[in-house]
DNA sequence: TAGATTGTTAATCGATTAACAATC
DNA sequence: TAGATTGTTAATCGATTAACAATC
């Protein structure tokens, strides 16, 4: 099917499926079903394989799916069959465990590029990296042709480091600062913020 | 209307709408319309207004919403008055980021218990919040009743910590461990790993 | 008054689920 | 063969949007 006119809520249900299937992998599993992935990710066998549908047809009747089969697909599908360079803006401590995480590579991501404005990180490295002076973005991003950023600042920079990201050719943020940022159209934004999550799970405590 | 009837989709947008406002009011603006609100968050008009709408009438014909007063109703209807304390397990460099970021308070949540296993952080304290040992963990939350809890350990240990958090008496859970976890239905878990945003957005990369 | 914006209804749109033939 | 599970259709369910009377 066109990939255009696959709906974006299962788009982001894909990387979910990928996540558990990585999981039952680890576990020594050669095989699973809808059954089985929809009672672990709390989603209905049904609209796993509606979703699968859209791209394939990557089961077998009275069987299921193979594990690694099925990982090899999604991987495909999702454009994360090697890592993508991506660029770090902000070094603090968020940044800082962000770029120590080791779960990105083998992911489809790999963090290649740091960037903050305090003199005393400049020019120092973690994993390796260097970390490079906030001006160096333009001139960085645009010359590796990075696509994907990651905004760790505080939420006052947060707009000013978009716009800088976008003028560099950046097509996807990440954004973990507390704010709504504005970019053109053709540039893709994601928010994570623990906040919106623990007051969503507030409304419910009594 | 009767808070259990309102869709889960609706209150996943609220924190939003608080953190719109928020800026807002920093910013200097006293009154505001679902128009402005809508452009500012990617969220139509109509929309807002009929989530709004589902807990009361707030705005005025021909003016809008006064800035403060959404927020003061929005804290009050998402059940964020004052900050619930929070327990987080897992004090590694994520952990540790998450201890030191301050903008938990005054949004509704303040992290006054810190669980770690290794010896070597145990006793030591973050902003004056001691780390106590995994195995305080029951008794601990047990006796200081807290309700919200975060798991910042590794996958492996998460459904574990899981198992003990439930047991103490935590109702809501928010994980950053990159795995599903398995809970009694009168627990809420949210997720937040980086891993999903990006797939979901690498998708869309050519 | 004129203009603006709410709150709400009804229509539309889209997503989820139930069910089952196909088939391994 | 009998049992299990897929892929897919049609029905259901729920969410979003358009439109407008009410009214500030």
């Amino acid at each position: 099917m066109d990939r255009s006119q696959i709906p974006d809520i299962v788009i982001g249900r894909l990387p979910l499926y990928l996540r558990a299937l990585r999981h039952l992998e680890q576990a020594g599993f050669q095989i699973t079903s809808s059954q089985d992935l929809g009672e672990r990710l709390g989603i209905s066998p049904a609209q796993i394989r509606k979703d699968l549908s859209l791209f394939g047809e990557f089961g077998k009747q009275g069987t299921g799916y193979t594990v690694s089969n099925l990982i090899t697909e999604l991987k495909r599908i999702l454009n994360v069959e090697s890592d993508w360079p991506v660029a770090l803006i902000g070094v603090g401590d968020l940044g800082r465990a962000i770029a120590n995480y080791g779960g990105f590579t083998h992911r489809g991501f790999s963090i290649e590029y740091l960037f903050d404005n305090d003199p005393e990180k400049i020019g120092t490295e973690i994993k390796g990296v260097p970390i490079k002076a906030i001006e160096e973005i333009t001139e960085t991003i645009k010359e590796a042709k990075v696509k994907i950023a990651m905004i760790a600042t505080p939420a006052e920079a947060a707009q000013a480091v978009a716009d800088m990201l976008v003028e560099a050719g950046i097509t996807a943020i990440l954004n973990y600062a507390p704010i709504s940022i504005s970019v053109p159209s053709h540039v893709q934004v994601e928010y994570t913020d623990p906040i919106v999550h623990l007051q969503q799970m507030a409304y419910y405590l009594t």
